[in-house]
DNA sequence: AATATTGTTCGTAGTTTTGCGAACAACAAA
DNA sequence: TTTGTTGTTCGCAAAACTACGAACAATATT
């Protein structure tokens, strides 16, 4: 495989969308680099570091959680919620296809 | 900078939420992936690809162009639109160090 | 001047998203 | 049993998104 022919669509255009969406606002934006810095933490914890009803908080985490990028956890009375690895990878790897499918004219290609 | 310290926030939040949001719908996604496969390309190319009304081809096309992931040209009576490589470059950036920078506890944190 | 081509913009309709406070659920503690 | 703690869900309102056809603009062609 050349680098002319790399990353034959090596994704999913609709999955790809769907973390792209869950990705396209700031506060899920700090949500996930927040949880992307740490192992685990609690709801409590994501709310305090967020200027935005506790209402609004939940609703962003189970958009995350439905999108496939966190995961949550019931641990009475709190709810510990982490990172999604798997899916962080996979969302990783989805990303880094689609960003690298552009023609490298100047590289390869003249 | 070891692995534990790694993609210090190399990326603005908002800028990347921006990117995410305007990838985050299907049809948005087949559009960039047909510029990324060709240098350039018109409207009715574009738009010959899609099951949609030309309306919304043009919306989703506006959409792209304000996030600054492509860029169109008129060149009359046709539009001529291509992939903005700059900004295309910046967002494989940021998607990057985000996606890179969750805590590698396995690898280097134990 | 009338006609054709290529896209954008307008106006509209329906859906989804975002955000909030209030109410609720599940459990622990007094 | 009452009270507290922790989050989710409900109901609402405002805004944004998605999609369409029709109208329009700019230019070429007949």
């Amino acid at each position: 495989m050349n680098c002319c022919e790399k990353n034959n669509q090596s994704f999913d255009e609709e999955q790809l969308a769907r973390f792209a969406k869950a990705m396209g606002h700031p506060i899920r934006i700090t949500i996930l680099q927040f949880l992307a810095s740490m192992d685990s933490c609690y709801f409590g914890d994501i709310n305090n570091e967020l200027p935005i009803a506790k209402a609004t908080v939940s609703q962003h985490l189970k958009e995350l959680k439905e999108a496939g990028l966190i995961q949550g956890e019931i641990e009475t009375p709190k709810v510990k919620y982490c990172i999604n690895r798997e899916n962080w990878e996979k969302a990783q790897a989805y990303f880094d296809a689609f960003f690298g499918q552009i023609i490298e004219k100047k590289i390869c290609c003249d």
